[in-house]
DNA sequence: AATAAAAATTCATTAAAAATACATCTATTA
DNA sequence: TAATAGATGTATTTTTAATGAATTTTTATT
């Protein structure tokens, strides 16, 4: 079981943001800062905007910043907004896949599960991934505020 | 986010046979009657056997049974068994691979997010999966007992 | 106005992983 | 000893995610 990795990206622009508070960021500093595909990490961005978790500013002198304070934005929320295919099993998406769904409880047992994962994501806000650490992180990714 | 196939097969598996009771069944029965890929569920079946959940009998008259009552089936430790990969995200399986890991608080939240889910699978049982459905699984599989 | 910077968008390609297929081996029973 | 059925290992196919590349749009600066 696997989260994608255009989630885990969306969370660390937002971490990598979050710290440099009302800077902006280009997507080129990211993906530098990270050393992953700027190509892909320009589609999260795009989402994160689209989304509004970031305001985009475009043109010279442009990049990203959080549309609001890491305190509002929700770790879940933000999951069930980026991991789009939550289908964690064939019949979630296709009843037909499997003849026994109309009498299965598989369904039922794993949307159990499923929302008591993302309840625990409910649990957090982008703040707290940052909570304490602020300084270690800036550090790592050598940021100079 | 999805499971594998692998283990949802694993799952089916285990209820067929469980509808089944004593009665043995073979491979290509159950590969017949989820209409599913015979080659990939002998490896299931192996797993599940090597595991300790069925009973498999070789040579002619043979099949598989369950190893246990179904109430003694537990669906978590199921979940754990055989489903392999549960490094949800990237940094779980190898730190090297982002730079902010030692001051990252997101393996940390995704692991009880996980846990959580884990938790939930670990109230049913495989009785609980069947509970009050025999007959209208049989029906669906045409199981004659 | 022209240029450069930066995000938005679209299309194509690559890579990774899961799923499936195939072939052979081993055990069991009639 | 022939037939059946699971065990095992290897190869191929399929699927999906990830990446790459090119173009367009927007904006600020010169």
């Amino acid at each position: 079981m696997h989260i994608t990795r255009f989630t885990d990206y969306a969370l660390r622009v937002l971490m990598l943001v979050a710290l440099k508070g009302e800077q902006l960021t280009t997507i080129q500093d990211i993906a530098d800062h990270y050393q992953i595909s700027k190509n892909h990490l320009m589609k999260v961005v795009q989402q994160l905007s689209q989304k509004g978790y970031l305001i985009a500013v475009r043109g010279s002198g442009g990049g990203v910043k959080l549309s609001r304070p890491p305190a509002e934005i929700n770790i879940g929320r933000l999951f069930r907004d980026i991991e789009t295919d939550l289908a964690l099993v064939d019949c979630f998406a296709d009843a037909k896949s499997c003849c026994i769904t109309p009498a299965c409880t598989l369904k039922r047992v794993f949307g159990r599960a499923l929302r008591a994962f993302v309840s625990t994501l409910d649990e957090y806000t982008l703040e707290d991934l940052l909570a304490g650490q602020q300084q270690r992180l800036q550090g790592l990714l050598s940021l100079a505020r």
